[in-house]
DNA sequence: CTGCCCCTGTGACAAAAGTCATCGGCAGGG
DNA sequence: CCCTGCCGATGACTTTTGTCACAGGGGCAG
């Protein structure tokens, strides 16, 4: 269903020919969190060694479990990164856009992916080998400092899926979804707040770890108890205060 | 119920007048994993600037939120880091044992403790400030790498953790935690293999998401489907393939 | 235009999870 | 010895979650 094509990509670890590589993957780098504070010397040391992989919408990046060899930088697009279950559900851990990266830690334990990734929207990666990346943070520990505190990041994102889903409902979540949404996309208009969710119901459940059906059950619900206003995926939060009510009630 | 006790642990950063540092903390440092490779000047140095710190069973170590002033490794005991709910179920995360260490994250970030941690049994816990931590990991890189490792393993039980809770039942959780107990702790006897549990049925809860009473009602499930036999925390695993082939059902 | 997808909403169930209350056992402290 | 507190089991429900099936709408390609 998730239809896993996977394109061989084709690039060797050298790439002397690459034409762009004095300008574009330097600029990118210098603004990248993980990378941020480096000398102009430093940048163009891993410029030189970064190796821009484009993808396209819905094309896998790497798969759960696949050996890894190297980290990614998002220089443009989007990147979801989810575990699948058996039965085909999903459940997505993080989605990250441009001067994020993805599998940092994997480079370090030397184990496999522990999720898969694959592009939402039309991508270009900058992908750094284990080994540049480890050379790396041994010649610069600041770097090595960096990417903890980015992965510290990480880790409290995961703990707080873990406490969503081991304490609170669907409706919980999807209550606590709806409003962190509106506090980064929200607009006022007369009626209230109001937001245009960007994915369908299908990946809202698995952002929120549940099924279809019970997000546009539970989307109708909040809706018919006078919270929100749905319009195809423009949805009105015409009652704030209650949404927010919702989110932190002791149930 | 949870009995939050705090201790104000009177302790200052300086240390100079204790006495057994000379021994006790460099014998356990060499064996920390994030620890391991220094040079014995270097784990003087960290063992110089260790604090030893004594937890009795039960008592809180540092709370979820509370700012975080550094690092502890176990050199004893055990440490339980869980969340707690406002309805006051709580979510184990890890347990931790003698080498292991706890906390590194938010040293890194500057945030706060994103869960709560307290102590299982009697336990000896070394704390390094963040300020001393982060100046041997610069002057140190290979500390940091080591960190990076222990951390990766940490985010893969969390995502692991997220999986279980997503995709699957507390009966199957249960079987689970079964199964991979018996994996580590199980003996052989003339009918199965035979598990003493170390915890009660709450604590299990805690431990695989859900609340006292289902552990109690699985476990007899499972007990009249003839896999398990239970006698007070002692279970004898009668039928193991029955167990295993529940934990890796399409389900 | 037509057929094919994908998305959405919903009814009807079935199963799982969680709550509340009760009961009995066992251990420790006064 | 008795009282209290923790632990485990279990009955009786309620809520929530998840599954299956089906119907309607809209866009897009042939």
């Amino acid at each position: 269903m998730a239809g896993p094509r996977i394109f061989p990509i084709r690039s060797s670890s050298t790439i002397a020919f690459v034409s762009e590589s004095t300008f574009t993957p330097g600029q990118t780098l210098a603004k990248v969190p993980i990378f941020s504070g480096l000398t102009e010397i430093e940048l163009s040391f891993l410029a030189q060694r970064a190796v821009p992989r484009h993808y396209a919408t819905g094309e896998s990046i790497f798969g759960e479990g696949e050996p890894c060899s190297g980290l990614y930088v998002v220089e443009s697009g989007h990147v979801r990164i989810f575990k699948s279950s058996a039965s085909g559900r999903e459940q997505v851990l993080s989605i990250d856009g441009p001067g994020g990266s993805i599998a940092e830690l994997p480079v370090f334990d030397g184990g496999s992916y522990p999720a898969s990734a694959t592009a939402i929207d039309d991508a270009t990666l900058l992908f750094v080998s284990k080994q540049d990346f480890q050379a790396l943070c041994l010649a610069h520990p600041h770097v090595a400092l960096k990417v903890l505190r980015v992965v510290g990041a990480r880790l409290r994102r995961l703990v707080g899926i873990i406490e969503e889903l081991s304490f609170t409902t669907v409706r919980h979540r999807l209550a606590s979804f709806l409003f962190r949404f509106s506090q980064k996309e929200g607009k006022r208009s007369s009626t209230g707040v109001e937001i245009t969710l960007p994915i369908s119901n299908q990946e809202l459940a698995s952002q929120i770890g549940t099924v279809r059906e019970l997000v546009s059950r539970n989307l109708s619900r909040l809706q018919a108890e006078g919270m929100l206003k749905i319009d195809g995926r423009t949805v009105t939060i015409s009652n704030l205060k209650a949404l927010e009510a919702e989110i932190d009630s002791p149930e």
